[in-house]
DNA sequence: TTTCTGTTATAGTTTTTATCTATATAGAAG
DNA sequence: CTTCTATATAGATAAAAACTATAACAGAAA
């Protein structure tokens, strides 16, 4: 079997028309170059050289073989170099998962510092619910993924990330809080829109519902954040919505009350998620970590990033 | 540095996402293959799998550097092709040079069965004075070149071909010969065009004019047969014309007088010329036998093939 | 929990192959 | 005919790739 080695000699030889002088270029014993090129042309089942003591020159079928041969070497250099690239880990491109309920909302938030701060860094998104996200990175159709907790798999590692309030939303006329405070008791009863239940909001809500004795209305659910919206804007009644969206997405005011519920524990937490075994730990623990400070920096007012606790 | 075989390896694993599965199928040992993808790894300097008992999948880092493997690999294969294609000798790019009193009026003849007989073989045709075609074949600039005899270097394999006869050529009005044919002491005296001195014809016309007592004009000299033919016609004098040239060119026998000179020995010779080294020049001798052949069956009127001397 | 199973890593050995030194061989030049 | 130079061959040595055996470890099963 031809090595690389072989054809590298070969290319040398070819181009000095002399083995001697080859040997030389590539630092080796004249024989070991002598052996290998034999070795080859066996191999091959061609006679590459004329070998005269003049001159060592290519013969016709060594001649035409010889641009194969420069290519496969071009290929090879340009797989080094492609690897010494890769070899800082932060430039590879990295599978990241993110929530439908989360991703839109938190990503323009801080991919412009990730790619401050891991400048060669690319990352390929993709939308999925949490549960898939989940199994994704176990089966490896992810790297890593951004999912509220708590996880189903215990064989991932977690970072947790920030804690995300969740807040009452009505439309303006419905005339509902007072100073935009409500406090926990007064939900018993209430009417809540939620998403369909294929969300893991539609649980979150409905666990919030159980605990103050507000009434998930199931005769209409949302297929989105936004649509949900529109419902609250239409009418039908109030939802509880993730701050982040509220933040990003709620530019009119004047059609929406947002209502914090006074001593309640109304919110979700999100973690960065990934295989324990990843080589690239480390570096998605930055990635946690600078999702934590971009949070504590820019969105203290919104939401709570959490140092201590995960990974 | 990276071999052929462990990028091979490499692919087989990012394959089958297992290195035991990925042994089995390369028939190596599982520990082999273990330490060899180790050994790539670390002259890569990158992380290329993620091994868990469960399965072995790629890093990020990996699976981008898994297109260009695969593209050494497929270049690789594609020179293993070639090479296959090469080993028939017959199969490759042979580079010829003819000397330009010749090749254009003998190659359209022995072109086809060339390729005939040899279906994959490829000729480079060059035309060159016949004392550069010499070098050029002991320079390697050529593979083998056709030439007129004598040589000048010694150290070249010369496979005799044939003899070509040099025939008079007069203008039709000059009235020259009696029935074609004139005895060799009538051309003393007579006035002889010829080529210039670059040609080789130049010399070999100039012979026949010292021993017949013919007189060579170098007042008007041609720069090839065809302006020499011109020269014949338009009345300027007589001129000795390759039998080969007449048979191929001269296609108003109403114009000119082709005369043959009884009793003398006016003819050239052609060889076959290549290096003594050459791997192929057994291919060689077949293509000399192949010409004289053809010029037996198809050209025994016009010239000579020999046989048994050279080679 | 413990055991079993399947997978990868490590240790130690053997085999293979690449490389070296020394020398033979053979054209080309003097 | 001798000398020089280039390649080939022989034999020895060093490097590497391969094997067997076994350790380590995670996940599944008992």
């Amino acid at each position: 079997m031809a090595t690389l080695k072989q054809i590298q000699y070969f290319q040398t030889v070819a181009e000095t028309q002399s083995i001697r002088r080859a040997a030389d270029r590539l630092a080796i014993a004249q024989p070991t170059l002598s052996t290998q090129l034999a070795a080859l042309e066996k191999s091959l089942g061609i006679t590459l050289f004329e070998r005269t003591r003049r001159l060592t020159q290519l013969t016709p079928a060594g001649r035409q073989l010889l641009p194969a041969v420069k290519q496969v070497i071009a290929q090879w250099h340009e797989m080094r170099e492609l690897a010494h690239t890769l070899s800082d880990t932060a430039a590879s491109t990295h599978r990241l998962g993110v929530p439908p309920t989360l991703g839109p909302y938190l990503l323009p938030n801080i991919v412009p510092s990730i790619h401050q701060q891991f400048d060669r860094l690319k990352l390929y998104v993709r939308e999925e619910p949490p549960s898939q996200l989940e199994t994704g990175v176990v089966e490896g159709r992810y790297d890593l993924a951004l999912v509220p907790l708590p996880l189903r798999s215990d064989n991932l590692t977690v970072d947790v990330l920030f804690r995300e309030p969740l807040m009452l939303v009505a439309a303006r006329e419905a005339n509902l809080a007072h100073n935009g405070v409500l406090r926990e008791q007064e939900l018993a009863g209430m009417s809540i829109l939620g998403l369909d239940e294929r969300h893991q909001l539609h649980r979150e809500v409905q666990r919030i519902c159980e605990r103050t004795g507000a009434v998930l209305n199931r005769d209409y659910e949302g297929t989105s954040l936004d649509t949900l919206r529109q419902m609250v804007v239409m009418g039908m009644g109030v939802a509880f919505l993730p701050a982040l969206y509220i933040r990003s997405e709620i530019h009119r005011p004047e059609e929406l009350d947002v209502i914090r519920i006074e001593g309640a524990r109304l919110y979700r937490e999100h973690a960065l998620v990934y295989r324990p075994g990843s080589p690239v730990r480390r570096l998605y623990q930055d990635l946690a970590n600078l999702v934590r400070e971009r949070m504590a920096n820019a969105f203290a007012d919104v939401v709570t990033p959490i140092f201590d606790r995960g990974g």
